[in-house]
DNA sequence: GCCGCATATTTATCAGACCACTTCCAGGTA
DNA sequence: TACCTGGAAGTGGTCTGATAAATATGCGGC
């Protein structure tokens, strides 16, 4: 990393928090490239330093970065610039999806159904028979067990491995995001007291039949079905009053 | 809000740092309902106290917390819970758009090409009369001016008037943030290629023309090729090396 | 009833200290 | 020579206390 000019006295710009600005002028210079994924920043003391501020605003700000997934703290040891991945950006999504309450849920399952459909169909044209066999493992497992905790784990894993095998990471870690546990667990558990499992048993056979057939638009029908349903069950939900602490 | 119960003493379950175990406490508290959109917390002091943590570390919590859009602090007040609106908690992901380059700047687009194409298409059958004259107020302003920064601004109001009559707040929300580096890559781009302007105008002119005819099909589709253009075009960039800051 | 001002409250920032963990190298040992 | 071991230096994690700046509150005067 090249040298950050010290603002050695200088009329300061004022504008914002000062941790507001640290915030931005870490980020500008990994936006401008003078921060590569994976380099290693200088030290609290000397980013403090550098730019004027107190050690301890200049923590708010890493710490801020750190859990945008933007920066990685290691302690004792630095601080370090992320590999920048998709996932670990866009991990805050999981945050906005179990934070999300009454019509935005609805709302962002139909983001999901809309992604995970085109992700699904991607996939039916993609996938390799090492994928599908491990889409095919969690599928049999979901279906030979009745442990609600198990039948989520591995609910979640299959359309992980499809999301995967669309070849798009972005794409991959919104869905992960859209799908995180608490917010599954959350819809699963009410929905399937309705008897919907074996409603969604043969949906999930749907999606794994289109895959091997690599039939794209088979697929995106499915999984738009798949999701679908959920969505639909939800928006419904919405108008009847809640049962529990968790309101619709 | 109620009462958090004070660790008076107790054995410390000691997991992770102490500012991670606010942010998920709070987080938690605001998840299961005990602290509503809008509500006031407690003094920064009171909050350290209560979790038995330093005022540093909850000043680094809350300002985590600030940053993902899910608190505010306002200076002399107090802090607050947002509306936790759509807006507010995805505004992170204009964050990941600008930090993102190459290939995931391609992914981005791809999923923005799939959810603006399906936005388009539900606000060619939802669209009212008052919103698509502001769609056309515009799309006529963008074409009679040669300013390349009010032709930028016309052009991201174009499509946010149009992702916001297909009455999704979150996909909206979302599209934002995807949009906001990739409008810079098209400018870029009209630099560069000639011709791209009137390609843009022309893509624009069929998009308005679906949303007047009520044709979903057809919005779809336009605004799938307007998006792919510059898609397409992206990914060519990818290849080939890059002449300024904001490679590829 | 309404306005203006002093005061209290609260966030924003700073400074300095100590602890916990990591890294690295000098010195000893096999 | 190769290995390992111990300690010192470096660095993030946390705490304490203090001051500045912005806001909220209540009281007195009109």
């Amino acid at each position: 990393m090249d040298e950050i000019p010290a603002r050695n006295g200088e009329a300061a710009p004022q504008k914002g928090t000062v941790t507001q600005r640290a915030i931005d002028q870490i980020k500008a210079l990994i936006g401008e490239g003078r921060l590569e994924p994976g380099e290693r920043l200088p030290t609290e003391r000397d980013l403090a330093a550098r730019l004027g501020i107190s050690r301890s605003s200049m923590r708010e700000a890493i710490r801020a970065l750190t859990v945008m997934g933007v920066l990685e703290a290691r302690h004792g040891s630095g601080i370090y610039v992320t590999q920048l991945e998709a996932g670990d950006l866009l991990e805050t999504f999981g945050v906005v999806a179990d934070l999300s309450r009454g019509p935005r849920l609805a709302e962002l399952l139909e983001v999901r159904r809309i992604l995970e459909s085109t992700a699904t169909a991607l996939a039916a044209a993609r996938i390799t028979p090492a994928q599908l066999a491990q889409v095919e493992k969690h599928l049999t497992a979901m279906n030979t067990t009745d442990d609600p905790e198990e039948i989520l784990a591995h609910d979640l894993a299959f359309h992980r491995e499809i999301t995967a095998a669309a070849g798009n990471d972005s794409m991959a870690a919104i869905l992960e995001g859209l799908s995180s546990r608490t917010f599954r667990a959350r819809v699963w558990r009410a929905y399937q007291e309705e008897g919907a499992f074996t409603r969604t048993r043969r949906e999930h056979a749907a999606i794994h039949r289109a895959l091997v057939a690599h039939d794209p638009e088979a697929a995106r029908a499915a999984a738009a079905a798949h999701v679908g349903e959920v969505e639909q069950w939800l928006r419904g939900q919405a108008a009847s009053p809640p049962s529990d602490e968790h309101q619709a």
